[in-house]
DNA sequence: CGTCAAACTTAGGAAATATACG
DNA sequence: CGTATATTTCCTAAGTTTGACG
């Protein structure tokens, strides 16, 4: 098949604007490639029918579910806009390929997907509507059902069964809350016309220039087969390993099978081990240095040296050389000091009291503490929520003595005004401390890392990533959160269970107390686990990105993509031949593999109303958060999307696709009403089994990193001009990285102090204009005069002027970077992709390329948490 | 299969710091 | 230098994925 290129577009999400209320930001997202291609397609048809999905029933969750307010929260972001700028994101052109395509497999054509997209973005006015479904609102459908259950319960665990599925209800709209989100929005749509769009396949283009149009993207060189990973090459010469082939990649060779564990590494092992007991010299461990972060620079030599010279900083192990670990064992040895609990709860002073009915009451210690969470966020917007009110007094009830539960009966009684003052005001007086005490408070926390921070896993001090316990407070989900306000309790060393190496130091539990356990499970990473009281999961203290553990596994994460990349047209061609199965299940599978893959949705797994916000992926799509239009804005075949995702942040797209799955989705529609799901005869667990037959290792989630990692090479590609200033080009990169967070959609609320900094940009810039003007000016001058006088004073005068005119022409060069950047920046958040979803070889390898500086991209961190890569990748790493 | 729990990754906002500003 | 602003770090909620169980 062919597909050709096709358009999609994306649509812009909407974003227009919603009103605030209503939901939470939205943005818009764009998709990625693919493209559709025409045909079209009659699908058949087959089983159409009904489904139901059956077994859980519970598909059929209430109806009422909307309601959703966004995010309970406060703020809902909206955006709007913005995407505009940025068409298309993705898939650039590359594509167009598109017959390519069919092959299956791939060749590695590098530009496996994507084709077309762009999209237009709408409109400039935009709104569209979204509305429609609001989600917040309620509305709309019926209720019927509705169970509610009540939830109480404590906290505690989780309850079973109730809830389950049928039915469930989703609370009923009404109560609190609810308020209604304004009703959503509803905007009205935007009328088709608008705007540009582009028209040219891909491109992202934002806004100005660029644009381009080629399609780009070219990429040829690929591998073939070859994919080494440079970096292993690069490697190798100085590791030793060869004893395995090398060839491949750590990673592949993990990967597949387990391999045997090479030597080097066994004996490294055994290094390690021993030493560890004595220390570790051995291993690099980064000793506590004077410094502390900033200072070191580290980089050490890879060996061992024994620098001791000291100050250099330690070196920094380079575990990415190491041969694999045995699979499934994460360590052979762990030692470490155990968690740091919250600090004990601290009374109140006698004079700030507590007010019930107007009249001051004292508090028993436990029902103080309580009541101090409350009464410290007073002026935060959600202690004006019903289930958050609700939810804190009944838990807050939990803790009193009863005769303090005999008096306090309601809420409304309670005055808590003075525990919000005294609190504001230790905070003020944190604030105000003096220079020296600030840093002695400084360095109490620095000896608490040193003596906490750190483990030692297989004979290297390794930093921790949360060695302190959650304190307890009041339960703040995000988005309209069945449980916001409950009391999260405080975790006490009964509670932790501490994982270790039977023969280390065991961690001490605090004087008085004891662990709840201590185990040695060397199949897993976690150091210390607890059981949380809100949701009944479990919370570990792990180790920090920069440890191996984590490091290898993102490293394999993008390894797996990379390998998705080879395989995708072929798996491609294969969903796209689904849409016309016979069997509905298959074709559920195959188009909602096109929506993860094209649109990058997150898999979508089921979750329970009662025990979180109503936020859904794509396999949990429902009915109401698709509208079909068979035209809109001059494209055919246009799916609306509109639903909360994770975080409740909204996803409102516009997406043209191919008449076959148009039709499809009609099919799935058809005979559903609001509430049941849109894919009714698949789940994730179905979807990734699938996907794993089709690829070892791929998952739904894998196409998210591909996608992201792909985009941005394409991207960089397209956008970097070799003429370009650094800072010109790092604005590239930005945009490239921008590109991926609206595919992804990465929202983040407008940062309060928005209007104001771009306004002092702006400010900058126009006197930066004025001085030039003015420096011009004085350079004519100098100029007429040197035409006079010819001396030399004068000449050198006339040429230092003109240097600091160019001074000036460069420095608002920058400026004006600096504003474009921000404000397409505005409510975008390009962190998330940056840390999670961009294979960093190809930034390093971008940045070796165009001799940008690496700590232009990466703060020091993220060259931290990259440390493999940055030593890995050279400039012809190739996703 | 459907459920449940475990283990780990991904996410945005708040708090803490660093840096720029005046 | 004190303050305003920008950036980084912290924090922990909210997802995904997998395996055990019945």
């Amino acid at each position: 098949m062919d597909l050709q290129s096709g358009d999609s577009g994306i649509g812009s999400p909407d974003s227009q604007k919603v009103p605030k209320s209503a939901e939470g930001k939205s943005k818009k997202p764009v998709e990625n490639h693919l493209n559709g291609t025409p045909n079209n397609v009659s699908h058949k048809h087959s089983g159409h029918k009904h489904h139901h999905k059956s077994s859980s029933g519970d598909k059929h969750k209430d109806p009422n579910r909307h309601k959703h307010d966004k995010h309970g929260g406060d703020k809902p972001r909206e955006h709007s806009s913005s995407a505009e700028k940025i068409k298309d994101p993705n898939r650039s052109s590359g594509e167009k390929h598109s017959s390519s395509k069919h092959k299956e497999h791939s060749s590695k054509p590098k530009d496996p997907n994507k084709p077309s997209k762009d999209h237009s973005s709408k409109p400039k006015d935009g709104h569209h509507s979204a509305d429609k479904h609001k989600h917040g609102s309620e509305g709309k459908h019926k209720s019927s059902g509705d169970k509610h259950k009540e939830r109480h319960k404590d906290g505690s665990a989780k309850h079973s069964s109730d809830k389950h599925r049928p039915d469930k209800v989703r609370k009923e709209g009404g109560s609190s809350s609810s308020k209604p989100k304004s009703s959503g929005e509803v905007k009205v749509k935007t009328e088709p016309g608008v705007s540009e769009k582009g028209s040219s396949p891909t491109k992202l283009v934002i806004k100005k220039e660029k644009d381009g149009s080629q399609p780009a993207v070219k990429k040829e060189p690929q591998d073939s087969d070859d994919d080494v990973p440079l970096a292993m090459r690069a490697q190798g010469e100085k590791r030793a390993h060869e004893s395995d082939s090398d060839d491949e990649p750590l990673a592949a060779r993990a990967e597949k099978k387990k391999i045997k564990k090479e030597k080097p590494s066994a004996e490294a092992v055994a290094r390690k081990r021993k030493a560890e007991s004595d220390d570790d010299d051995d291993k690099p461990i980064a000793k506590p240095k004077p410094k502390k972060k900033k200072g070191k620079e580290e980089k050490a030599t890879p060996e061992k040296g024994k620098k001791k010279a000291k100050k250099e900083e330690p070196e920094v192990w380079k575990w990415w050389e190491e041969g694999p670990r045995e699979e499934g064992v994460k360590w052979k040895f762990l030692e470490h000091k155990g968690p740091v609990f919250a600090p004990a709860y601290e009374p109140l002073p006698d004079s700030v009291e507590f007010l019930y009915d107007g009249k001051p009451m004292k508090l028993s210690e436990e029902t103080e503490e309580v009541a101090g969470f409350f009464g410290r966020m007073l002026d935060h917007d959600y202690v004006t929520k019903d289930a958050f009110r609700k939810n804190f007094f009944h838990d807050w009830r939990k803790v009193m003595t009863p005769e303090e539960r005999k008096v306090i009966t309601n809420l409304d009684k309670c005055d808590f005004r003075q525990m919000d003052v005294y609190y504001k005001q230790k905070s003020e007086e944190r604030k105000a401390m003096t220079k020296e005490q600030k840093q002695e408070i400084k360095k109490q926390n620095e000896a608490t890392v040193e003596e906490y921070g750190f483990c030692n896993i297989d004979g290297h001090k390794q930093r921790i990533g949360n060695f302190k316990i959650e304190p307890p407070g009041l339960f703040r989900g995000r988005g309209d959160h069945p449980k916001m306000g409950m009391h999260k309790k405080r975790v006490r060393p009964e509670d932790v269970i501490i994982n270790c190496s039977k023969d280390s130091v065991y961690p001490k539990a605090p004087p008085g107390h004891k662990w709840k356990e201590v185990r040695h499970d060397n199949s897993v990473t976690w150091l210390a686990s607890w059981s949380e009281n809100i949701q009944g999961s479990i919370k570990y203290v792990m180790l920090n990105a920069t440890s191996r553990l984590k490091g290898e596994k993102d490293w394999m994460k993008y390894e797996t993509a990379r390998k998705l990349h080879k395989c995708v047209d072929r798996i491609r061609a294969q969903y796209r031949e689904e849409w016309k199965s016979k069997e509905m299940r298959i074709r559920q599978r195959a188009v909602a593999l096109y929506f993860i893959d094209k649109l990058a949705l997150r898999a979508g797994n089921e979750k329970d109303s009662d025990e979180a916000a109503d936020t859904v992926g794509c396999c949990s799509l429902r009915v109401e958060h698709i509208n079909l239009h068979r035209e809109h804005e001059g494209k055919e075949f246009v799916v609306e999307f509109d639903f909360l995702g994770k975080d409740s942040i909204r996803y409102h797209n516009f997406v043209a696709v191919e008449k076959k799955v148009f039709k499809n989705l009609q099919l799935f529609k058809e005979n559903k009403s609001d509430g049941d799901d849109l894919f009714d005869r698949l789940n994730t667990t179905i979807l990734n089994k699938h996907l794993q037959d089709m690829m070892e290792g791929l998952t739904a989630k894998v196409f998210r990193t591909y996608n992201a990692s792909n985009t941005l090479q394409q991207q960089l590609q397209l956008l970097t001009n070799s003429e370009d200033s650094v800072a010109a080009k790092i604005l590239s990169y930005n945009r490239a990285n921008r590109a991926v967070a609206i595919l992804c959609n990465h929202q983040r609320s407008v940062p309060k102090t928005f209007e104001k900094s771009m306004s002092n940009l702006q400010a900058k810039i126009d006197k930066k204009k004025e001085d030039i003007k003015k420096s011009r000016k004085e350079y004519k001058g100098l100029k007429a005069d040197y035409k006079h006088k010819r001396d030399a004073k004068t000449a050198g005068m006339l040429e230092r002027k003109k240097k600091q005119m160019e001074r000036l022409e460069e420095q608002l060069m920058k400026l004006e970077v600096q504003a474009t950047d921000k404000e397409e920046n505005k409510e975008i958040a390009l962190g998330t992709s940056k840390l999670n979803y961009l294979d960093p070889r190809i930034s390093v390898a971008w940045c070796k390329k165009w001799e940008v500086p690496v700590e232009k991209i990466y703060n020091k961190t993220q060259r931290d948490k990259f440390a493999w890569a940055l030593d890995m990748a050279d400039e012809t790493f190739e996703f």
